[in-house]
DNA sequence: CTTTTTCCTATCGGATAGGTAGGAATTAAA
DNA sequence: TTTAATTCCTACCTATCCGATAGGAAAAAG
């Protein structure tokens, strides 16, 4: 299960996506490496409501992790750094709950040996990678552009 | 991540699948419902260490999960109530650990309704729907049988 | 120099994970 | 009929983690 702490975070990155993606099509600059225009911690939690200090310590996270940057003082706030098709959720999860993976025997990014089975001959790790291939192509493949899309009803594809 | 009550579960299991096979292949009868020949605690302690006291409480909630059976007293123990084809992982998981999807709100035996956010046009739950349709793919195709396969050298092909 | 913001570290209460304790109930066999 | 081996049950314990809060320091704009 996502932790509280990955679910406020794609909130917050929702709303940062869906401005930089505005902004970006305004500009006629849809290729732009970095958004400029940060938002604050206080717009984006009226927008989606939740505890103003905890949303901080997530920010700091995110941009510890690569994915935010920031501008200090009045009319400051955070940005995201790269084009959203270019961060894939997987990363999101890992700066804010860590491995993906079922096992840490699995995992790719934290991997720790288990010391008491043989991988090579153990079951249970050969299962657990697949799930883990099976999330990973999920996760890997949508990027934040995929939080912001929201599936209209027939009417949009018409 | 599994807890260690599922890791443990899944080694406990490994053994009594393997029994239960081989006991299928010495009677041929291959489709039996149940196993006989109950495997005591101690028993599965020694071929695959851990606490004694902990064991029990896992074997219990797979009892009470309907995937094994017990038999009291000397000579007793636990066995498989079906065969080990007919019970897939994410039935184990789900005993002990709850649910498997990343949501409470994308999922299917623990549903529980997102009150911060509609369903309907929210990304992340349509998202996570699809982390978890991935996962099941895994975990409902594959069963106890595949736990005991062990991954034979190239020799074992030819 | 005041206001607005991010940045940093420490703390806290409650829940959960992992594991233990002690014994009751049941069964087989000596 | 006693003993030994087993499952069954409930309560408990302890350390860690989760979610959240507190209180400021540092920076930037006006």
């Amino acid at each position: 299960m996502l932790s509280k702490k990955a679910q406020y975070a794609f909130r917050a990155l929702s709303t940062l996506v869906r401005r930089d993606l505005a902004r970006r099509n305004e500009q006629n600059a849809p290729d732009s490496s970095a958004s400029d225009a940060p938002t604050s911690i206080s717009d984006m939690v009226q927008i989606h409501p939740m505890s103003t200090k905890f949303l901080e310590t997530i920010l700091l996270d995110l941009k510890r992790g690569g994915i935010l940057g920031s501008k200090k003082g009045k009319g400051g706030g955070y940005y995201l750094l790269k084009h959203p098709d270019d961060t894939p959720l997987a990363q999101v999860i890992r700066i804010l709950d860590g491995p993906i993976a079922p096992l840490p025997c699995v995992s790719l990014h934290f991997y720790e040996r288990c010391h008491d089975c043989n991988e090579a001959v153990c079951g249970l790790n050969r299962l657990m990678a697949e799930v883990r291939d099976a999330n990973l192509a999920v996760l890997e493949q949508r990027t934040l552009s995929d939080l912001a899309v929201h599936p209209e009803g027939a009417a949009a594809s018409a």
